[in-house]
Parts: C-alpha cells; sequence; structure tokens
DNA sequence: CGAGGCCGGGAAAACGCATTCCGCTGCGGG
DNA sequence: CCCGCAGCGGAATGCGTTTTCCCGGCCTCG
C-alpha cells in the first residue's frame, strides 16, 4: 500500500487487465463505445487503486486545461469575497477549478501574477480590484493579458471597461449619483467625501457620479472636505480623523466610497464622540453584508456582488464576442445612518 | 502575431537558435552553467517571444506541481476569508500558487472537491471548517486523504485535531472557557447560548468550553435557552428570534459560539426593540475585523485568523513530523457589548 | 606531445495521459 | 462461401517539459 506514487492510468489498465487506451476511454467518457465487462473491470481496478487522474497529463494531452484564475486585489475585504464567491460558485457548476491569487493592492504584484498564472494556461483570467490607471505597469499588464487573450485565453475585468476586455461593468458612476440625489432629497446640503488613491478606477467613477449628483442641485463639495486614504476599513477611520481634526464644520454627511470605509468612518466618529447618523451622517457604497449590522444601519448603494462575479464567470466562458460589457446596475438604500433632517 | 497558440519552449530554443534542453536550462537555472552568450540569447528570445512556460508540463516532467489546495466551506465568511489570506500570503511567499475550492458546507461537497483537487497533485491540502464529525462520508473523506498523503502529499487540517493529520489547533475550548470565567467575573449568572450544528467540530469545542467554564462557578445553562442554528449571520438572526419568542426570561447575556452568528444575535435583538448590552449582553468568538464596527463593540476571543492561515501553510511545507499539531492560542476581550453588571 | 578530466551542448528518453490509426473478430448479405 | 463492414482492443504518437546520457572540444597535467 506504501507506493510513493499515486496510482496511474497504466496501473489501472494493467491491473484490469485491459489497454491505458480502453481504460482511458471508459474513465473519461469517450464517444467510442466498451464492452460492458471491460467497463466494469476497468472501474473496479480504478476503485480498488483509488485512482484519481493526473489533471497536468490531462491538460498537456488535451491541449486545455479545466482551470480558472482569479485575481483579487485582498481577500479580507468583503467586497472581493463576495465576488470570489460568486466566480468559485459558478465555475464548480462549469466543472472548473478556480486558482485565486492575491495583489495585495501592487499593480507590480498584479503584473507578476498575471505572468505566472499564464503559465497555468487557464481557461479564463478573470481579474477585480486592480489599480493600474496612471501606473507604468499598466501597458505591461495590458501587453501580458493581449498575448493571453491571443493564445485563445479568455479575459475578463470588472469595473474596468476602458480597457479593451470584455468586462462587468458595475455602475459605479449611476450608482453614486442617484445616492447623492436621494440624500438631497432628503435635506442634506453639505458634504464631506472619503475616496481612495486615484490609480483605482472605482472610487473615481463613484466620487464622479456623487459630485456629479451633487451639482444638478448647486452643492459642490469645498476642496477641504475631501480626504483621500487606503482603501480598507482602517483607510476609513484614519480618513475620520482627519476629518474632524480638521473641524468638521457643519458638515451634514460624509459620503465614503466604498462600505468598507463608510463603517471605518463611522467607529472613528464613534471613538470621537459623534454618534453616527445624528451627529453626522454617512452613506457608503456597495452594501455588503455588515452594513445593516452596523448602528445605525449604512445607508449605502445595492451592488449584487455575488452576481457579479457569476456574470464575470459566464462572461469568461461564452464565446460570443458580440457582449464584450455587461452591466450591472446599482440600487440606493436608505437606511438609519441618514436620517431624512 | 496571431498565432493560435501560446510559444513553446521549442520555440524559444529555435529562435535562440539553440538545442531544448539549452533553453530549459538557463530557463529554470538549472545546476548546469550555460555559456553567458547562449544565456543571453535565450533569454532575449524567450522576452520576445513572451514566453511563459506551461505549468502543467512542468510539473509532469519533474513529477511535482508548485501548487497547494485550499478547501473553505464559504468565502463569505469573514473567518475564512482571513485564514485564506494568511494561507495565500505565505503560499505566495513560498513560490506556491493556491487553488481554493468552496465546499458550501457540505460534507459529499467537500468530499467530491478533495477527489478532484488530488488530481491536481498539489504539495498539500488545507481543509479548514470541514463539518465531517458524524457524516457517513467522514470516513471517506480520512481515506482519501490518507491516500494522498501516502502518495507523498501533505494534509493540513484547521481545528480538527482527532483525525490523524497534522493540524493547526486553534484553542477554541480554552477560550470558551476564559470567557466563560471572564464574562462570570463581570457579574453575568443567566446565559442562553447559540450553537452550530453538532457536526461542526469548532461549535461543539467552544459550546464545551463555555458550559464547563461556567459549571466553575455552579452555573449551568438551561436546555430551553441553548438554540442550534446555521453557522451564519443569517443563522445568528434565526436563532435570535427563536430566542425571544420562547420568552428570554430574565437571560442576561447570549453567547454566540462565533461572531458572525453573534452579530446576527445584535441585529435581530435590535429589530426586536432591544438594546444590545444594555437590555441583553452577547458575545462571539473569532474576533472577525467587524466586531469592532458594531454598536456596542462585540465581545469576543481574539484567535489570529490570519496566523493561523500562515501556520497551517508553513505546517504544511515543513517535512519533519515531530510537531503534528501546532496550537494556536486565544484571548478574551471584553467589549461594550458586554458591560458589567 | 598525449591522456585524462572538465565543461558545455545536443539528442533522446521519460513523465501521464488522450487520441489516432491499425488490425482483429464476428456478423450479415450477396 | 466470400466479402464488407461494424465494433472494439491495442500499439503508437504526441503534448511541453526536465533530465539523463553521450559527445566533442579544450585545458591541464604528466
Amino acid at each position: 500500500m506504501a507506493r510513493e506514487h499515486q496510482a496511474t492510468l497504466h496501473d489501472v489498465a494493467r491491473t484490469a487487465g485491459v489497454s491505458q487506451a480502453t481504460a482511458s476511454r471508459v474513465l473519461n467518457g469517450s464517444i467510442r463505445n466498451v464492452r460492458q465487462e471491460n467497463v466494469d473491470r476497468v472501474l473496479a481496478a480504478a476503485a480498488e487503486l483509488n485512482y484519481a487522474p493526473h489533471l497536468s497529463a490531462q491538460a498537456i494531452a488535451r491541449g486545455s486545461t479545466n482551470t480558472v484564475a482569479l485575481v483579487v486585489s485582498g481577500v479580507d475585504d468583503p467586497y472581493f469575497a463576495s465576488i470570489a464567491g460568486g466566480v468559485t460558485q459558478a465555475a464548480e457548476a462549469a466543472g472548473l477549478i478556480v486558482t485565486m491569487a492575491v495583489a495585495d493592492r501592487s499593480p507590480e504584484r498584479e503584473l507578476q501574477i498575471v505572468r505566472t498564472l499564464r503559465g497555468m494556461r487557464p481557461r479564463a483570467i478573470i481579474l477585480t480590484g486592480s489599480r493600474i490607471d496612471g501606473t507604468d505597469t499598466r501597458h505591461a499588464l495590458v501587453e501580458e493579458l493581449d498575448a493571453y487573450r491571443e493564445a485563445g485565453g479568455s479575459v475578463v475585468l470588472i469595473s474596468q471597461h476602458d480597457l479593451p476586455f470584455r468586462t462587468v461593468s458595475i455602475d459605479n458612476y449611476g450608482g453614486a449619483r442617484q445616492l447623492a440625489r436621494a440624500l438631497v432629497g432628503l435635506g442634506y446640503r453639505r458634504f464631506a467625501m472619503v475616496r481612495a488613491g486615484a490609480g483605482l478606477r472605482t472610487s473615481r467613477d463613484r466620487c464622479k457620479g456623487f459630485v456629479e449628483g451633487l451639482s444638478e442641485f448647486g452643492i459642490d463639495i469645498d476642496e477641504r472636505f475631501v480626504v483621500e486614504a487606503e482603501f480598507s476599513r482602517r483607510g476609513g477611520c484614519a480618513a475620520a480623523r482627519e476629518l474632524v481634526q480638521r473641524g468638521l464644520d457643519g458638515t451634514e454627511l460624509v459620503f465614503a466610497v466604498n462600505d468598507v470605509m463608510a463603517i471605518g468612518v463611522m467607529t472613528a466618529f464613534r471613538d470621537a464622540g459623534l454618534v453616527p447618523g445624528q451627529d453626522v451622517a454617512v452613506a457608503g457604497f456597495d452594501d455588503i453584508g455588515p452594513a445593516v449590522d452596523v448602528d445605525p444601519a449604512l445607508t449605502s448603494v445595492t451592488v449584487p456582488l455575488r452576481q457579479v462575479g457569476v456574470r464575470a464567470m459566464q462572461l469568461a466562458l461564452s464565446d460570443d464576442d458580440a457582449s464584450r460589457i455587461v452591466p450591472v446596475s446599482t440600487n440606493v438604500v436608505l437606511r438609519g445612518s441618514t436620517p431624512g433632517r
């Protein structure tokens, strides 16, 4: 029993007393028929030896893998976790195995990852949360992805619709704009904004939408009340502290470009002795799970993250080029963190 | 440029004017030396052709992959997300690629996944959050893992120390026991408990620790105040509703076996008009990020989830069998959700 | 000046599997 | 009775690497 090697197809064939070809035919449901007797013997042998086909060997023999690569910028973030959940769900439904890599918010790392991943010859590479805009690795990344696609792979981006690849496009702009309108509707007039670095497309779009939504009503946000921070809970905290230090100065509501930041903002406010929703309203974006668990519940913009993941996977697998961009719409949801005034 | 195939080592060798063997030697830093001139030519050719070695082919030729498999029971859960983060971090540090599969809380699915994963010949399989206890798939799973290990793979479990594999063992029992003591110290006497199904080892251990911690003080929990629910936020909500329906009846504190459930409990209480921490205290376990974002902040037991992931990976890679079990200690942290009485 | 050792290069085998092609058997029809 | 054909098993080939083995040239030492 203590053979150091896993059973190979050869072994199975030998103990079944048939040829490799026959064994292969029965084990992977080839088109050709095999006599029932042999089928049984092979199956029995496979079971006895606990045979599991060597996926790499299959990949090399068939010329294609059943692997999908997913690149996220951080797993801890519920945003990516949800998307990853959707992707794996759809992948497993399609019989694919997903390998995940974490870029950790670094464009260089992302490039390196894609390079490695390409060697794996995955059926698709799904990229989410990349922040390549304006970096000098951007060109290299695009080139790499292009080469990959040229070779028959399929590339799917999430919310990077200005790159020449298929993308699932979350309506960040529209959602933020709607949010701005809704908040003005509630009576808010003086806003602050917490955003991420300029390299992050998602953040940019949301800011733009929000600002333009406000400007419909002739409202604008003073430069002083726009603070840039890390795209994370910690970043949100830091930003909120920065804001109270600068002096809130009549600010009625702070909009953070995503929920994890918004939640960070809320707790930082609370730590500073301010009651969120009462002393200062807070709104976020994404409507991640925990948004309803904080008190008051966080006003946000729902984006069906899991759906996004599923769509991305489907988009990756579809071969018609007609729908290069799959739009995903978003929905404002008002909660206790932004009471009417 | 539009060749349908990726560049192969053969191509590189040809355009460099050397043999495949030489190309291989320079590209993977073999022990043997290659003349500098040839090194340069091969490197140039590789860069020009944008060559990426076919990992499957390498795997097959070398007889080993640089892949690690991670099985979690759900990505959306921050518990697993954090562990996954640690695992990928450590894996990438070791130059390994991690492929993740989601068992979705089903033992059968888990078994099937392990079976598939084995075909990938990963260096290690890391299993977390499995709930095989008492199921009939348990034996099959163990057998499968055994066969895998027999063949040279390494298996690491997280908090399943009664199975004959290496495991990172979180001190669930001790942490819960400490928590119980601390809470009694705060003046609490009447407890309710929200736990998950009996198949989940982690839940069992925590319950046991908590109950035994209480019994040190002659306190026990009435059967009526123990409710079993899904191991998720939703489950926590449901459990809390169940509790209020049964009648809290003087219950001072409800302990949920993990934070996501505890948070669910808190919001469900709030929805029912109860103020968490004031009308009824709540304590959880894990100290996941959001624990400090809810209001009042959640009393919990810190477990260094990311560390757990890192350790698991290291344990998987180490080849000395001395330390089959790596203990990870936990730490009670009291917060606003359990004010002193 | 010759033998042996060392260094670097290439041909080829091997890895585990899928698949194509070939040949055998057995059947039915002419 | 023979031919053709369908059906099925097996040998062989190929996939992209690594690695072993061999070979030629050069250097060194005797």
